[in-house]
DNA sequence: ATGTTGACCGACCATCGAGTCGGTTTAAGC
DNA sequence: GCTTAAACCGACTCGATGGTCGGTCAACAT
């Protein structure tokens, strides 16, 4: 049994140094030997365990980055009975540097979305996957907050979900090239005001 | 004076269709020979005019891509008295797919922004100037705008350009990979309604 | 006309990186 | 103990690609 042990701990070493570096110095910047260097392993042992360097980062994809995505983007919208809270509170926290695992800026879907746009058809669809899921549930959170009279009902939720992710995903391009703090302040700042347009007007009678 | 005229002639079509290409690839993944075919010239002709790959493109940069921002994305913004109009004019026709040259989606610099971050650091900060121009240029038309009574006078004009830039970043990202016609109107839509919350209220008497 | 130089040619070089493969070590089964 | 095969090693192949260099040809100056 020690043998599979053995596997599985190469195998998620692997993962994760390939998450870090990828995300640091970009798929196609980085090579096989930049990682196994790294953990002192040779190529034998990483095309025994992956078939090629593109089957390796699907692998991270579905391993890692899915995670990542639902425990930061997803799972955060329920938590509060309000919509847009729930939304800006996740978004808040997934703008935090540094949080699990010293990878600045937690999420990096978009960064790879973009180095794969016409590159990579195959992992691009699996990362647009992601990105789906994450609409799908924004759009649903949204519709229940139309129910539940937290936002105005001539809202048009798919809208304002393409709206969400497209300004976050822009969020991020700026973050990684800037002083994050106070473009992160004032992106939620915007945010709040842009909720507040769209919320269901109390009736003061 | 043939020879100079030669010169130019060759030059332009290395930018041009350098542009095309890098952008329609990205710029790691294509070749000199791959441009160099396309025109039909050698690579002797190549390094006759740019001292290198990178060279070539900070070359294509300054004479093409700063151009097209300012005609897509500044010189709009002085064109209609109400700022928010403005921008959302400008925005509009900056997303039109197959503009000028049938480069599809107009405006490529938040593409090589993300290929070229992390990866080249000159590059980038070329590219990021060229952001920077914009976005000082959205602050100035806000600020107008404020003072002209168009924009509450509580609104952070930076934290606005922020957001616009954001939202615009990322909804490329988005319309690069899907059906775009409906995107636009959503994003439009959104940013309408955002622009709304931050328009000076008339106080009718 | 003649020498010079700019525009261009294309074979060649050097490097880099993905993927291969025969070999070695070691846990597991009998 | 002995065999098997999984986990791993690392030298090697091989294509791609940025860049070099000696040479050709035609425009321009004198």
């Amino acid at each position: 049994m020690e043998r599979n042990l053995k596997k599985r701990e190469t195998m998620h070493r692997l993962h994760a140094m390939g998450l870090e570096i990828f995300h640091a110095k970009g798929y196609y910047n980085t090579s096989l030997d930049d990682i196994l260097k790294e953990l002192s392993l040779s190529k034998g042992a990483f095309y025994h365990h992956f078939k090629s360097k593109e089957d390796y980062f699907i692998s991270i994809i579905q391993n890692l980055i899915v995670q990542k995505v639902y425990a930061l983007l997803v799972e955060p919208l329920n938590v509060n009975e309000n919509p847009l809270h729930a939304i800006v509170d996740s978004l808040e926290n997934a703008l935090e540097p540094g949080k699990s695992n010293e990878m600045a800026y937690g999420f990096m879907l978009h960064d790879f979305m973009t180095e794969f746009n016409k590159r990579n058809t195959e992992i691009s669809s699996y990362l647009k996957d992601i990105l789906k899921v994450w609409e799908v549930n924004l759009v649903s959170v949204l519709k229940n907050g139309k129910i539940d009279g937290h936002i105005a009902r001539h809202i048009d939720c798919e809208g304002v979900a393409t709206y969400i992710i497209a300004s976050y995903l822009g969020m991020r391009s700026l973050l990684s090239e800037n002083n994050g703090r106070q473009l992160k302040y004032q992106y939620l700042q915007q945010l709040k005001h842009y909720f507040n347009s769209i919320t269901e007007r109390q009736v003061v009678a």
